[in-house]
DNA sequence: TACATATTGGAGTGTACACTCAATTTCTGC
DNA sequence: GCAGAAATTGAGTGTACACTCCAATATGTA
């Protein structure tokens, strides 16, 4: 199982081909032929590498989900218009990968499975969330921090799905309007 | 085509039972097995009745665009807590509908055709929801006002997302915080 | 009641799919 | 450069699917 330099690469190729893929045609419309044919291999070397199909586009499928949420050393100390400014970025990037996470939310309306690790994803975010808000105002109880962070990541969230349904909607312009007007005032 | 008695009762047998299916098995997942079981129905009786399977799916879904939007009547009346208390009755309720719509708008981000349909109904409900504002603070000037109508939908679409998955979110809680201040005085 | 037409079930059809297999080539450590 | 293991190919396999067809039956009309 890839032991070899050019195993290391195919599957490079493949996780590659299932990623663009993932975000062009949803989960559900990836094709083993669809993937090996991008990655220019034939069926025998996918399974050579991954166990099967779904192997493979978990594998992509995690990432995306690690990818939400920006580089973990600011915890702790990341300000909300960071979050914020992170998040739109990550949403309206080029990469594929914001599409595929809120493919994967949708999926989690009707797959328990992928349900639990989206949400949990989400919990760990609404925490950062929260703590950047009891930061910039420290006078605030923290459930009331917590519900702030709640409401700013479900329209963040919301935004995001627009945003890439209709390429002309300006996502941060609208994302920026939910921070405190503290914190606007600091830009 | 459903001329008699029995073809139209079959035909809302076939559309109650596709309703069914894709809010707990998603679009993707609904197959015509599926449908006829459950709507104790021959496929060939199925194929008298519609073209295919996407149409009796297509039905459903456009049914479920409709289904977002409270009653027309309120159109030009109604104040933003009743707005949102609708959209929050919509989603929290029984009905599978709101669960299809959400996946619906997961699908959009890679079926441009779906992306058109939601977006639409989604402009709609923003304009609603801009008009209540108007109405509520009339001393905002219009295009804040869409701003503000952008971002509660956006919110009120994320907090359903994560009430859909997790069935202990309390989104109603979540929700009212969204109104203006005079407006949840009122309450 | 008799007729035309709608409705029904379900075996049968074609197709697209994920996955297997065995023969062949490529790789890497010694 | 050789041996053993990994990598590669693509034709072949089984299965699940949407959809067809038609003989049998039910429905509505005059």
């Amino acid at each position: 199982m890839a032991r070899y330099r050019v195993g290391l690469e195919t599957r490079e190729r493949i996780l590659a081909a299932t990623r663009r893929l993932l975000s062009e045609v949803g989960i559900e419309g990836v094709t083993l032929k669809a993937i090996t044919n991008q990655a220019r291999v034939g069926a025998g070397s996918f399974y050579n590498l991954f166990d099967s199909k779904d192997d493979a586009v978990f594998e992509v499928v995690r990432e995306a989900i690690e990818a939400v949420d920006p580089d973990p050393a600011g915890v702790g100390s990341d300000s909300l218009a960071d979050l914020v400014d992170a998040f739109v970025a990550f949403m309206t990037g080029s990469s594929p990968i914001a599409r595929i996470y809120l493919q994967l939310a949708g999926r989690g309306l009707t797959d328990p499975a992928i349900a639990a690790r989206v949400l949990r994803s989400h919990r760990r975010r609404v925490e950062r969330f929260a703590d950047a808000w009891q930061r910039e105002e420290p006078q605030i109880p923290p459930e009331e921090a917590e519900r702030r962070a709640e409401l700013m990541l479900a329209a963040l969230t919301g935004l995001g799905m627009t945003a890439l349904m209709d390429p002309s909607f300006d996502m941060r312009r609208h994302a920026v309007e939910l921070l405190p007007a503290s914190a606007t005032a600091a830009r």
